[in-house]
DNA sequence: GACCAGGCACATC
DNA sequence: GATGTGCATGGT
């Protein structure tokens, strides 16, 4: 395992940045609204919205539910494409309530292959939202894979061109220890990365991984 | 003022 | 199946 490229990144991101405590929500629904409204949307933005939600008393399952759409909506605008936030965040609690009960813990007790499939069937959540919310609200050891993963293993020559979500999940998940805390913290310094070395034009003086084999011409998007 | 941010669904070819 | 487009705010 010494050499496997993933856990020499891993070393490296860990020894630079330390733990980043992941998810920042206080709650499990928390995290999940969160993960919902930081779809294509920058986490500052997100807080905003998330801090109104909680002034209206809406950050639980019956909380949220009492909302009208307008009021949802309004409350969210911070984070921008608030009208399709909305819906997926009314989406994701139809099922909450018709599947489980309105209950996190009965979600979670499922399978995970199967809670997956049913995050899945919700339309606004897509495979980064529901590996999200099964990482990081469900404590599943699913590895989360966004924008930012995709840039990083691309620059540094881990995939062939262009892959797709699933193979790129495989790869991490089979290339690391199965284990719940190691997925979280991972990703979590790979965004943390990302933010500050591997944007679209990338800044990679003083990067961690300056040293490992990289391109940073290379086409990755 | 352009670019970017912890995507996703849907239309079109 | 691949590619393009709409959705929207706020920071740099």
């Amino acid at each position: 395992m010494r050499d496997n490229p993933l856990m020499v990144i891993y070393r490296h991101l860990f020894e630079r940045f330390g733990p980043q405590h992941w998810w920042p929500g206080e709650t499990p629904f928390e995290v999940i609204v969160g993960a919902i409204l930081t779809q294509n949307t920058a986490w500052t933005n997100v807080e905003k919205a998330i801090g109104n939600l909680k002034q209206a008393g809406a950050m639980t399952p019956l909380g949220l539910r009492s909302l009208s759409m307008d009021e949802l909506a309004e409350c969210i605008r911070p984070a921008g494409y608030f009208n399709v936030k909305a819906r997926r965040l009314a989406n994701f609690l139809a099922w909450l309530f018709e599947a489980c009960g309105g209950d996190l813990d009965a979600a979670c007790a499922q399978r995970t292959d199967a809670l997956r499939e049913q995050l899945l069937a919700i339309n606004g959540i897509g495979p980064e939202t529901a590996d999200s919310i099964l990482l990081y609200a469900f404590n599943k050891p699913v590895f989360v894979i966004d924008a930012y993963t995709c840039r990083i293993l691309g620059r540094h020559r881990l995939l062939d061109g262009p892959a797709d979500y699933e193979s790129v999940r495989e790869m991490m998940e089979s290339g690391i220890p199965r284990d719940t805390a190691l997925y979280n913290e991972y990703h979590a310094l790979l965004v943390r990365l990302g933010k500050e070395f591997c944007k679209p034009r990338p800044r990679c003086q003083g990067c961690p991984l300056e040293d490992l084999p990289h391109d940073v011409e290379m086409a990755d998007e």
